[in-house]
Parts: C-alpha cells; structure tokens; sequence
DNA sequence: TTGAGGACTGTACCCAGGTACAGGCTTAGC
DNA sequence: GCTAAGCCTGTACCTGGGTACAGTCCTCAA
C-alpha cells in the first residue's frame, strides 16, 4: 500500500502522514526499490486510533506516548489516569466557555451596542467607556 | 504617558502593544521628539475595552472590527448580530466538548487500559485493535 | 557628562496541527 | 519507449496571540 492509498483509506492528507511519521506516531515503513513507502493494514489501523484519540481531545505527543506505553506487555493504568486529566482539562475548558457564555448573553439581554460608547442602560460591559473618561472621570 | 508605563497599567507586555498597533486595534499615538510614543488615558481604556472583549471570546480581528464600527456616529446593531454569532460559536464548542467528555468517561468507565490493545471487555474504543487486524480480520 | 534603564526598529520564534510548493524521481499503462 | 500520475525530498507557510532578540537610540538623574 503506497502513501496516497493509505492517505486516502484514512481520510488524511498525503502530508499528514510524512508529519506523523516526523512526529513519531507512525513507524517509518519499508521502502521500495524506487524508495516509496510500502504500507500495510496496521497502518490503517494505526490511523485510525490517532484519528480517534484526537477526538477524545488528546494532543499528538499525548496519541504518541500513549501508543508507546501500549506497546509494553503489560497492561499499564496510563491510559486510565491520562483519561483522566483529560476529562479534568475537557471541564475545565467547557467552565471556561460557560462563563464566556454567560458574558455574551448578558451582552446580549441589555442590547449593547457598542463595546466602547454603549448606550444601552445598566450595561454589562465591565470598563468605562471612552467618552466617559475623556470627559472627566480618571 | 509611554509604553512602559501604559503596558504596566493595562497589564499586558510592552511588545504587545505593538503588536496591537500593526493589528490596528491600538491608534498610533503621537511621538515625543525623541520617536517615544506617547500615550494618553484613552488608550488604558481602550486596552481595557480589548480585554474585555477577548474575554467574551472575540478574536484580535472581531475585536478591531467591533472597535470600528463602534465608532461610527450612530449605533449600529453590529454588536448585537456578533455577540449572537459568537455565542452559537461558543455552544457549539461547548456541544464538541460535551462530546468528547463522554467518550472520555466511557474509557474511564470501561477501564480501557491501550488505545491499541485494550483487554477490557466491551470497549467503547471506536476501532479494532492492531492484534485483531494482523491477526485475521481485514 | 555619563551611565543605567528604557524605548526604538526589524526580524525571528513559540505552540499545534497540519498544508503547500518546487524540483526531481518512479511507476503503470499503452 | 513514452507520458501522466504519483511519490520523493526539503523547506516554507498558515492561523492566533503573542514573545524574544539584537543592535541602536533617547532620557533622566547624579
């Protein structure tokens, strides 16, 4: 299986996979004579858990080590404890956009209209505009 | 007032409001004689403003636009049409991440200990394991 | 007057995850 | 044998929001 078929077997780019194999999360495979990459279905396969493990919001380096220390015989807890940071960053990222939320429908419910000369009463904007200050207050 | 000194009182980096200048949300000020930009009280104001709106999720770019037409003569709806943009931008990242917490817990849960060779039963890993593959299946 | 501490400029670098391009080689089908 | 498509390499570029560095110049107080 050459580059292009693998690529579009996977769904990524011929690109991705010469960046992948740079970035250690596929192994370099054997050459042909004319010095093309020859794939097999592991290869496939392997893909395709990056692909999913991406989608479980793991970095690269994280999909790397994390095939790395599958690779040991023995089962290891690292999958389980990664999960678990993980799943701690995933909340904190969705409290961080929550508050953004909140912001944006307050925004939003006083019907602001303009981020520096907002003329919507008791605005949300928490900064005083800049006519405000250049007509007398510090 | 100069850049150290304005830098300190928005609490951002010095290189940063130049930064800010070539993206066009910072106006060049005036120059001392000696080239020293030369900031007045607006500009804190203004750097507040760009922090507020950063933090309801704006970019650097959304953020010169919404300063822009913020100064035209009348108010224009433009803050209010972006701020609901964003916030169905916001949802949807936060449905994403909903997603993937859930697959994280299911890993969790199924006490999935490889990506590639899992040994718990019933996996919720969306993939076949390499061994699976090298060993028969397609 | 001199020395330190800032500010000036242009340019390069950082993160992540790729994508694009140029110039050359291989391979497959006819 | 020829031609087109595909693959090879190294390198540069992209987004977003900055940060860092080198070399030079200005300012202020002692």
């Amino acid at each position: 299986m050459r580059s292009g078929e693998l690529a579009a077997a996977a769904g990524v780019n011929v690109q991705t996979l010469r960046y992948y194999e740079r970035r250690g999360l596929l192994p370099e495979p054997p050459r042909s004579l004319g010095g093309y990459r020859e794939y097999d279905e592991d290869a496939v396969a392997l893909l395709r858990v990056v692909k999913a493990a991406q989608r479980l919001g793991f970095t690269l380096d994280e999909v790397a080590d994390l095939i790395d220390t599958g690779r040991q015989r023995h089962p290891t807890p690292d999958l389980q404890a990664r999960a678990r940071t993980k799943l701690d960053e995933v909340d904190s990222r969705i409290e961080d956009l929550t508050k953004i939320r909140k912001g944006l429908v307050r925004v939003i419910d006083a019907r602001c209209d303009s981020l520096t000369n907002c003329t919507c009463s008791d605005c949300p904007l928490p900064f005083f505009s800049l006519t405000s200050l250049t007509e007398g207050a510090t």
